[in-house]
DNA sequence: CAAACGAACGCAATCGATTGTTCACTGCCG
DNA sequence: CGGCAGTGAACAATCGATTGCGTTCGTTTG
């Protein structure tokens, strides 16, 4: 165990920066010189021609435009610096190129890379994608519908997965938008996500492998699709390892770095012995890792820990965790590409599944002396 | 010095799930049922009113409206399950309602910090906001701002700071939507952010206090106005300290993980010596960290390590990494109020500076015996 | 009793773009 | 010289909401 004392990690601030507000600004609020912007008419009246005749020509859709009416068009358009209206395009085409993400929290490395995935996917076809926050909360769940319907998008991403007996909100999208779903859920919408079931018991088996037999499992609520998902790899791994499952070896979190802490540190409190931790996440891992440090248990000799979904914080801790890195981005990348694909009347797979992969680190060293 | 053998991080794959595609759907693109979506005309039908009407009790601007027509638009609105237009409305009002954020990267936590704080600030008054993520990338930048001008955005954050001799592409929109800044940068909006230049210059003492002379610093790129402000910074505590600057000392790094470690692996290979460093970012201290190990100096009694910005992993790495902390959900929060304000008339400071504060944790601790 | 007034609501133009239909030419053929 | 095909471009309706102005009442006032 690390000898260093623990420094109170909140309160030690130390000459704390000032806040100050300068003065209020010469110049307020309107903007120096509000121009009016340039639309169709005025490009139109530039070109000296009709609207639809710039529209046709902007649009590409001008086989039958002479080549100096054209040019005489661009040509008005780049002087004025002409960008059409999206909202006008929009109200008019009923097609707004804008899509929704759900998703609980973006400071989730899982969720932010899912973000990134979407966002570039979404750019590179020329939609925009509105981020929701729901924290998990139904009543901001909710109000990002309400939000998406009204912005009339034309799909959105599911994310977070779905709990038992869901009937998700955003069924009341499904009528108006393409909706995709990633990871598990009971819903009827296309979905993409990766075996879940599978990883967990390939990660139990490696721990089995190591020489762990006494191997608890970190998860998260009972409710949860994806933990009961991965619950059941669990018991799949130990079933073809032959060891029996032991319920009360199941400590339920919230998945967060403290959440996983807690978890563990009470199940220590309980008496609860074992010599392997299988954690849904990354960060209960390394609550769970700090938990047992403190008990002055050693990882991984007296315990090996194994995380999931593979946060760039494993790499970094001592000893390094042992995680299962799924493809995230592209499963943002992939869920709007599905999207874009269904508004184009594309079919697209009733659902993907992308593979997997063990990352093995120092966390889950095997034991040098195997247990009799 | 760690004993544990580095297992190569990468291509440790076991068992990897395959990747499987599910035939396609029986049921693929169209939507059940298409049905037309109600219009204020068909609100107004139902009411057996005019679409004014319907527009004025909707909107609250019915003072003489009479309570039983009141009610019967209302209930007829809830019965068709009515959603506004917000393109149609965006379009008469010439407002639409939303915000760019353009942002380097989301993957960052102080960014994604100053996102929440932009999308739930925003979310409160009825504002959309669209992430940018330029990737320090000009082109990105500039299709991104093409993005925002057609969607008519009310209001545009800058983060990620500004170089030297910025133009900021933004300027273009300046004429028609509002621009705060957060961070340091050149241009002639009103701006957010903290006292870098004494945040660094406070974190520099706190070294000195701690015996520390030799003080390394590991910046960004030069051109960045945040790495110069810092610098000034750094430049200030050694002065206070009657310390002289040196040069040669100073790391230039992109402020990665990465970038942190190889700049402190190359300053070692070159023979520098250094008893402490400065780190203008978390990350670039992580992998300073990992550097000082691999090289077998000890941390903090070889070498003090102090990061800036305190990101997550800050406080689970070991020895716990002191760093500097800034209200970073505020900026983003904040920046969005000051747009919200600016849009409505208000008058807003033009400089706000938030307070830091130093958070020293273990890898700050002082020397048990000062140098003579 | 007529003019005046206010309460309660409707008409129709408007925002900026798209698009089905129509129109004006030109040239060519018979 | 009339008619017809083929170009090239304009007209005007439309998307869904907001809003200035006007209208229709019933009631009050001089």
């Amino acid at each position: 165990m690390n000898p260093h004392v623990r420094e109170p990690d909140e309160g030690a601030a130390e000459s704390p920066g000032e806040a100050t507000t300068s003065p209020l600004p010469p110049a307020p609020a309107e903007p120096a010189v509000l121009t009016a912007r340039p639309t169709v008419k005025t490009v139109a009246a530039l070109a000296g021609v009709s609207t639809t005749t710039v529209s046709r020509v902007l649009n590409y859709k001008a086989d039958l435009l002479s080549d100096a009416t054209k040019a005489r068009v661009f040509e008005a358009a780049r002087e004025l610096n002409y960008k059409p209206n999206s909202m006008a395009i929009a109200l008019r085409k009923k097609v707004s190129q804008t899509i929704g993400l759900m998703i609980p929290d973006i400071s989730n490395p899982y969720f932010h890379q899912i973000a990134r995935g979407a966002e570039d996917t979404a750019m590179k076809h020329g939609y925009t994608v509105i981020f929701c926050n729901t924290d998990r909360s139904a009543s901001k769940e909710l109000t990002y519908v309400d939000l998406l319907d009204e912005k009339r998008v034309d799909g959105v991403i599911l994310t977070g997965g779905g709990v038992d007996g869901d009937t998700h909100l955003a069924d009341r999208l499904h009528e108006q938008a393409r909706v995709v779903a990633i990871g598990p859920h009971r819903l009827s919408y296309p979905s993409i996500g990766a075996d879940d079931r599978g990883a967990i018991q390939a990660a139990v088996l490696h721990l089995v492998a190591g020489g762990r037999r006494r191997i608890a499992c970190l998860g998260g609520q009972p409710g949860w699709l994806i933990h009961q998902e991965r619950l059941a790899g669990y018991r799949a791994g130990l079933e073809e390892s032959g060891i029996t499952y032991d319920e009360s070896l199941v400590m339920p979190s919230d998945l967060s770095i403290d959440g996983g802490q807690q978890a563990v540190e009470s199940a220590l409190r309980a008496g609860l012995s074992f010599d392997a931790i299988m954690s849904f996440s990354d960060y209960a891992a390394l609550g769970a890792m700090r938990a047992l440090k403190e008990a002055g248990l050693t990882i991984p000799d007296q315990v090996a820990i194994m995380g999931c979904d593979d946060s760039p914080l494993s790499q970094m801790v001592e000893p390094a965790l042992s995680s299962i890195t799924f493809p995230v981005w592209e499963f943002g990348s992939l869920a709007t590409q599905m999207i874009v694909d269904m508004l184009n009347g594309r079919p697209v797979p009733a659902s993907q599944v992308l593979p997997y992969q063990l990352r093995i680190r120092q966390s889950t060293a095997a034991l040098r002396v195997l247990p009799s």
